[in-house]
DNA sequence: GCAAAACTTGCAGAGTGTGCAAAAGGTGCG
DNA sequence: CGCACCTTTTGCACACTCTGCAAGTTTTGC
């Protein structure tokens, strides 16, 4: 059985998802000028006005769900055992982000082409969140055995998500599986570039 | 002797200083919101629309003059000799980034604490070029000695990115120097963190 | 002092994003 | 069914960023 709650949920979701294909759709085929909120939304079959309701930003209709949210990446980290070595905690929680990419590959292949063309997207709507989460995150790292101080906290975090991001890239585009690359970088890491 | 080319350069220089003063002196004083493109320019004495003659996105009149621009990057790291390994090349561009901070410290501290309250004005500003800068950097990375392949060139390229960015940081906050930060920073990567 | 070049400004307009209140839709229950 | 309750959608007004263009002002070169 499915709650009313879950219903909504769901809808809500699935519309998400229809207001983003209509969205890129839009910006593939007649260039990302022509994406704009009141094209969309006629496309998507709703008022402009609604399109705020499930976008913040017009951007996030524009690329992938995240890989992960915020708030999750410190909790991840905080579920770690206290007297974990940060960098393994770092790379415990490197890997259970990139085994999230396997069920939205093909999500991630229908953004690729629209990322590709216009690199600037993703990192606009990141860019509200992003740095605070670094700054949460290098605290949290900071108390951890095996750092010997703030830069080295700040390296291992950049390194980490370096890795992360780069593994996931790299996967996309020469179709290598995510979980080894992803390995083989933070050996790397952990060795010395 | 001063050509006019020269002096009109340095009037203009001085003008984006002076819209900058005001426009993060605003943002200090009665909170970013307050520092709306018509708040600066009524400040800085100038026309709205000619604000946007300086500055073509408004969080860049909030936010210090970037260290490096994109072009420059990579022209820094050509310069190098084509047979010296990548993570030398990297290592030295570093350095000569670092070493501008100097000049401009003073300007660092003015801007930090409106840095601190608001970490998401760099990266709306840097969003539109930065990731496009990596791509390129990661292009002219690979082909170098010493890189093992695209996964390496990457990691090279955001490890380097990220020693900077934090010797800058970790040296306004813990007032240490740049370039031993800088210094303490490549060793970590380099022997492993 | 005058013509060319560079800079500033006003104006009109497209686009994003928000608050608010009214309308529409779905849910639960007698 | 029919009626109350909650959620979602929508329209409207509005503040704000940013652009193109053309007219006005200043600077420069001779």
């Amino acid at each position: 059985m499915e709650t009313p709650q879950e219903r909504r949920d769901r809808r809500r979701a699935e519309k998400r998802q229809a207001i983003r294909t209509a969205a890129v759709k839009i910006a593939l085929d007649q260039g990302l000028e022509a994406a704009t909120v009141e094209a969309i939304s006629a496309a998507a079959d709703i008022s402009p006005r609604t399109f705020f309701n499930y976008f913040s930003v017009k951007e996030e209709a524009l690329v992938m769900e995240p890989l992960w949210r915020p708030e999750e990446f410190t909790g991840l980290l905080a579920a770690r055992p206290d007297d974990e070595p940060a960098f393994e905690s770092l790379k415990a929680v490197a890997r259970i982000l990139a085994a999230r990419v396997g069920p939205i590959w093909a999500d991630a292949r229908l953004f690729g082409e629209l990322r590709r063309r216009h690199p600037e997207l993703a990192a606009k709507v990141r860019a509200a969140d992003e740095t605070k989460l670094m700054e949460d995150v290098f605290a949290a790292v900071r108390d951890r055995p095996g750092v010997s101080g703030k830069l080295h906290a700040r390296l291992l975090v950049i390194g980490t998500f370096g890795a992360t991001i780069s593994a996931v890239q790299e996967a996309a585009e020469s179709g290598g599986s995510v979980e080894e690359l992803l390995e083989e970088a933070l050996t790397l890491l952990e060795n010395g570039l």
